[in-house]
RNA sequence: GCGUCGGUGGCGGAGUGGUCAAUCGCACUUGGCUGUAAACCAAGCGGCUAUAUGCCUACGGGGGUUCAAAUCCCUCCCGGCGCA
C-alpha cells in the first residue's frame, strides 16, 4: 500500500485545471492547496492553533535547517517532525536543494527564482557561474557530481549532503512527503549548464528513490517526490518531466527559477509532460496571480515564503490582492481593516494604522499579525479556485 | 554673581582653519522581497534648477580675524556643573 494516494474529484474543461484530495497517512489535503513555509519547524511567527484557524492543511519543512538546528537526530528523538513541532496534520519535507541554490550562486547576491527584467545571457552567466569569481565572492554551498558541500551559515562547520543523505535525514525527521535532493538553478544558467545540472538532478532522483526503497521496506510510510528542473528551456523542461514521470515517483515537484512573463509557459510545458494521477507540486511559487496561473497549468500544490516573509517586512495583500506597505505614511490614520472583505482574524479585529504602529515600533506582533492574514489570504484565494472547479 | 564646560541637520552624537551641505546611529520617506542565509535588504533624507567639479541658505544671535571659519577672537543669549 502506497504511503499516499491521489484522488482527483474534477477536471476543467477549460484548462489543465483539477480539483483533488491527497490522502496522507496525517490526514487528506484538498486540492489545489497553497503549502505554508515552516522552514525551521514553524512557520515563523504563527502558532499551530492559528495555522488550524486560518485553514492551513499542510506546510512544508526543510531537511538543510532542521539538519543544521537541532538535528535530525532530536527530532526523530520526540517521535518525529509531527510530534516535535504539534502539528498532526499532513507535513511535508524539502530536500536541502534550495540551498545549493540560494548558498550557491545565490550567495550573497540578488539573484531570485524569479526573475523580471530581459537576461542579458552572456554577461550575467559570466560573473554568476564562474566558478572562481564564485568562490572569490564567498559561497557557502559547492556541487559536485556525487552530492554537495555546505558550509553552514550558522556556525561555519562543513557539511556534505548526497541524495542518499538527504532522504536518511528526511526520513528521521518523518514527514508524510518529502522531495529528493536536487540542484535548484538559476534563472540566469544558460542551456549547457542547465542541462548538465538537469542530468545531475535525475541522477540524484534514481538514487533517492533507490535510497527510500529500503526505508520502505524497514516500514517507513512516506511518499517521495522528484523534482523537475531545466529552467527556462521547453526542450529541458519537458525532457525532465518525461524521465521524472518514468520512474517511481509518488508525486513531483517543479523546481528551478523562472522568467515572471513566462513562468506559467514553463510550468506547462511541464504539467504537459506529468503523468496526470500524481499530484504536481510547485516549489517556491506564491504571488497572487501565479498561483492562479499554476492551477491552470494543473498544479496541486504551492509552497512559498512570500506571504510570511512580505508580511514580517511590512507588506501585506491588500483589496484584490494588491499589495500593501504598511510603514507608508498613508495608514498611519487609516483606522480601516486591511480588506473590509477579508474574514481573516486579523481584519476583524485590527486596523491599518495599528497594524502601521506596530511595524514601525518593530513590535513582534506585527509580523505575526501580518502574517495570519497573509496566509489566509491565499488560502483562500486557492480554495476559492477549487471551489469554483467543483462547481463548474 | 564668579568660575568652568558646552550650544552642530527631527533626535542622539562626530568634526575643532580649507578636501564640510557637514562621519555615524536612530527617526523619517520610498523601493524591493516567489522550495526562508531575511522581524531583512537597498536608496533617499537643507533648498533650488535638477544636466553639475552648479547656485543659494546653513553648525545658538551679532560682530571681527583670515585668501578661506562649524572650527580662531570679542560680545550677547541659553544650558550643565562647581563655588558663593
Amino acid at each position: 500500500m502506497n504511503a499516499i494516494t491521489f484522488e482527483i474529484l474534477k477536471k476543467d474543461t477549460q484548462s489543465k485545471a483539477r480539483a483533488g484530495i491527497l490522502h496522507t497517512p496525517h490526514g487528506d489535503i484538498e486540492t489545489p492547496a497553497f503549502v505554508a513555509v515552516g522552514t525551521k519547524g514553524t512557520v515563523k511567527g504563527v502558532t499551530v492553533p492559528t495555522l488550524r484557524d486560518i485553514g492551513l492543511q499542510t506546510l512544508i519543512a526543510n531537511t538543510y535547517h532542521l539538519h543544521l538546528q537541532p538535528g535530525s537526530s532530536v527530532v526523530k528523538a520526540a517521535g518525529g517532525l509531527h510530534t516535535f513541532m504539534g502539528w498532526d496534520g499532513p507535513l511535508l519535507t524539502d530536500s536541502g536543494g534550495f540551498q545549493v541554490f540560494s548558498l550557491g550562486v545565490g550567495f550573497g547576491k540578488t539573484v531570485s527564482k524569479v526573475t523580471r527584467e530581459e537576461l542579458d545571457a552572456e554577461s550575467k552567466i559570466a560573473t554568476v557561474f564562474d566558478q572562481e569569481v564564485a568562490s572569490q565572492h564567498g559561497k557557502l554551498a559547492q556541487i559536485d557530481d556525487e552530492g554537495v558541500s555546505f558550509t553552514s551559515h550558522l556556525d561555519g562547520s562543513l557539511h556534505r549532503f548526497t541524495p542518499e543523505r538527504s532522504v536518511e535525514i528526511q526520513h528521521e525527521l518523518g514527514a508524510d512527503m518529502f522531495f529528493t535532493f536536487d540542484e535548484c538553478t538559476a534563472a540566469e544558467a544558460d542551456h549547457t549548464y542547465q542541462q548538465e545540472a538537469m542530468h545531475r538532478t535525475h541522477r540524484w532522483a534514481e538514487r533517492s528513490l533507490r535510497a527510500h526503497r529500503q526505508n520502505i521496506e524497514a516500514g517507513t510510510r512516506q511518499g517521495i517526490f522528484g523534482i523537475v528542473q531545466g529552467g527556462r528551456f521547453e526542450d529541458l523542461r519537458r525532457e525532465s518531466a518525461r524521465t521524472l514521470a518514468d520512474m517511481e515517483f509518488d508525486g513531483f515537484g517543479i523546481g528551478g527559477s523562472y522568467q515572471k512573463q513566462d513562468l506559467d509557459t514553463a510550468v506547462g510545458w511541464v504539467t504537459d509532460e506529468l503523468p496526470e494521477n500524481k499530484p504536481r507540486h510547485l516549489l517556491g511559487i506564491g504571488e497572487p496571480e501565479d498561483l492562479l496561473k499554476g492551477v491552470q497549468q494543473g498544479i496541486d500544490l504551492f509552497d512559498c515564503v512570500q506571504p510570511t516573509r512580505l508580511a514580517r517586512t511590512g507588506t501585506v495583500y491588500g483589496p484584490q490582492g494588491k499589495k500593501m506597505t504598511l510603514t507608508r505614511g498613508e495608514y498611519t490614520l487609516d483606522f480601516s481593516p486591511i480588506d473590509a472583505s477579508c474574514e481573516c482574524p486579523v481584519c476583524r479585529t485590527y486596523s491599518r494604522a495599528y497594524l502601521s504602529h506596530l511595524f514601525r515600533a518593530h513590535e513582534m506582533l506585527g509580523a505575526t499579525l501580518g502574517s495570519v492574514h497573509n496566509l489566509y489570504y491565499l488560502i483562500q484565494l486557492v480554495k476559492g479556485e477549487r471551489a469554483r472547479l467543483l462547481n463548474s
